[in-house]
DNA sequence: TCCGGTTATCGAACCGGTTCGATTTTTATC
DNA sequence: GATAAAAATCGAACCGGTTCGATAACCGGA
């Protein structure tokens, strides 16, 4: 690997001529410009991005942390990062925390050990604590997908109260009355909301919730197929179910499955978030999407923003809330 | 940030002294290694890793690069690697290539100018440039997924051409004759060896295979939807489609629906490789699945023996293979 | 021709560690 | 108690860049 002194060798100036040339070819006479880029060339060098980041004290790494790689919904937003970021020169680590506060902490601690440049979160916790630390993260971030209160940063994601309502709403249209709901997590923000917007838009049209109607599924599939499970045994069943995630709703439809129910015709499904192939499941799942491709596009916009010019790092801390797109299929029928 | 200096002015030793009793508690005395220590947590030292990478020459970073994270295959393989990775200090970099060629090399130059201690690699492409790019990388690797002949690497996959058989022996049994193919691309390893499973168990069977019936999926959902419908406009239609892929299958269920044709009831589909939420689709789709985290358990100890040991790295290249299971379903019926 | 003000280039210090040969201290041996 | 061998510690060079104050070269104007 050729070093910069053997470019200021070949060259014949010093090496911290052809630094700054590299990095500011303004400021050099035409000539040594000329002569240096043609040492780079001849013994083709290439800076070390290692001993770069170590002496400017920043990298050109952007660091991504998710809870789940797997995920589609981080599939377009990885992808408009890394297509944004390049563009910008930028490089895209992806980590995976499997949705562990203690292994998230520790990723975006090491990120910041290489000095990435910016850092993308979804939030995989919640809490005095969990708040303290991010708020600790000194580099240009931008958090998404989960709003997590008293966190001071930019957040970019969904109008999840609007999507609890919208299927509520739906369903209520279609004449169903005893409709369920399989909840997330209530301590995080998009549970909650989604949960709110399905109690709020009963209320509003004077349907009671029956509270054996409402069950915890904590986003997971097997804690949704136990939910969905508890919903399908009672005497009196639920004519519609709400699936506060992909995960819950689709454990439901095997649980229904399994039991012998058909869908739609015995009992009614709908739920937030796609999945990939969702096409091909039958029924045709009716649900609430978010508009992946332009969140990741906020998210990278904004954080390339932070990252490149003072001005937009100085700026506030914004919230960028899309409102979520229903997407008709053919899980619920009328009542 | 404190500082190995820091450290060394309050432990009243030199610098070397303290990076000495840091990497080789051993080599110090007793009193000066407890001096350091207390020394450490005092100040709250933390080695800088880029520090570290750019003296040693090597950071404890492996990366690891694929087509695209977002299929499951991948999800497994990239667990094992950071729970295996983490237990030896090391630390997963995950990049994605969106299987572009082009795009592949880059992030592997990246990374190798991050000084990876290792690289696990899903090749994307193939031909003689690719083959020389991948053996100038001396960086230790495996390389998985997907074997390219020429490289003279460690390798980890599945038995392809047994899949193929598998399924097509399967069809068999139940009385099929009309077998179709949805292939991917012939010059990947994994596309030709499924087909040549396909092929050979058709011909050992004496069953002539119709070329009509044999049609390029590409391994995508676009192109495998296209390829399937080629096949079910056809007068004389296949009894019995096997999907190379799962991509190409689920494509051809989506044709099938779009159609009106029942599967099994009019034509029998199975497929190679599972999806999330298979269980959820009707019907079932009979598949051969690889068992991803096996090969992510050896991908994972493979590399970090070559990593971590000179004997292992000295080692010549390794092929393991792994065979598929047959995973029944309800999507082939006999005729 | 001399002078003040740019512009171009350089040298040295620095980023935060590692490494290795040299020096000092300790321990074992006679 | 002298001495060789072993163990502990140190200093300096190095990894490969950046940055900034200092110096050198250049320019037009009086």
């Amino acid at each position: 690997m050729a070093t910069i002194r053997d470019v200021a060798r070949l060259a014949e100036v010093s090496v911290s001529t052809v630094s700054l040339a590299l990095s500011n070819p303004g400021r050099v006479s035409q000539k040594t410009l000329e002569r240096i880029r043609s040492a780079v060339a001849a013994v083709g060098y290439v800076a070390d991005p290692l001993a770069q980041s170590l002496a400017r004290g920043r990298s050109k790494m952007i660091g991504l942390v998710v809870g789940n790689v797997g995920n589609p919904f981080f599939g377009d937003i990885r992808r408009e990062l890394e297509n944004y970021a390049l563009e910008h020169e930028h490089f895209v680590l992806i980590t995976d925390s499997s949705g562990k506060p203690g292994r998230e902490q520790a990723l975006v601690e090491h990120l910041i050990g290489l000095k990435i440049a910016g850092l993308a979160l979804a939030p995989s916790s919640f809490g005095p604590d969990y708040v303290r630390f991010v708020e600790s993260i000194k580099v240009p971030m931008v958090c998404f997908d989960q709003k997590v209160a008293g966190i001071e940063r930019d957040f970019v994601g969904s109008d999840n109260y609007l999507a609890g309502a919208m299927l509520t709403e739906h369903l209520l249209q279609l004449g169903h009355r005893r409709i369920a709901f399989i909840a997330g997590p209530q301590h995080m923000h998009t549970a909650s909301e989604r949960y709110r917007g399905f109690v709020e838009t009963m209320a509003s049209a004077g349907v009671e919730v029956n509270p054996n109607y409402v069950v915890d599924g904590q986003f997971t599939r097997s804690a949704g197929y136990e939910a969905a499970m508890r919903l399908l045994i009672q005497p009196e069943r639920p004519t519609a179910i709400l699936g506060a995630n992909n995960a819950v709703a689709l454990a439901a439809l095997q649980a229904m499955q399994e039991l012998g129910f058909n869908c739609p015709g015995d009992i009614s499904l709908c739920m937030i978030d796609d999945v990939q192939w969702s096409n091909v499941i039958t029924p045709r799942i009716t649900m609430v999407v978010q508009d992946t491709l332009k969140l990741g596009g906020i998210i990278a916009r904004r954080l390339l923003q932070r990252i490149t010019t003072p001005e937009a790092a100085a700026e506030p801390p914004q919230d960028f809330v899309l409102s979520p797109k229903f997407v008709p299929g053919n899980s619920c029928r009328r009542v």
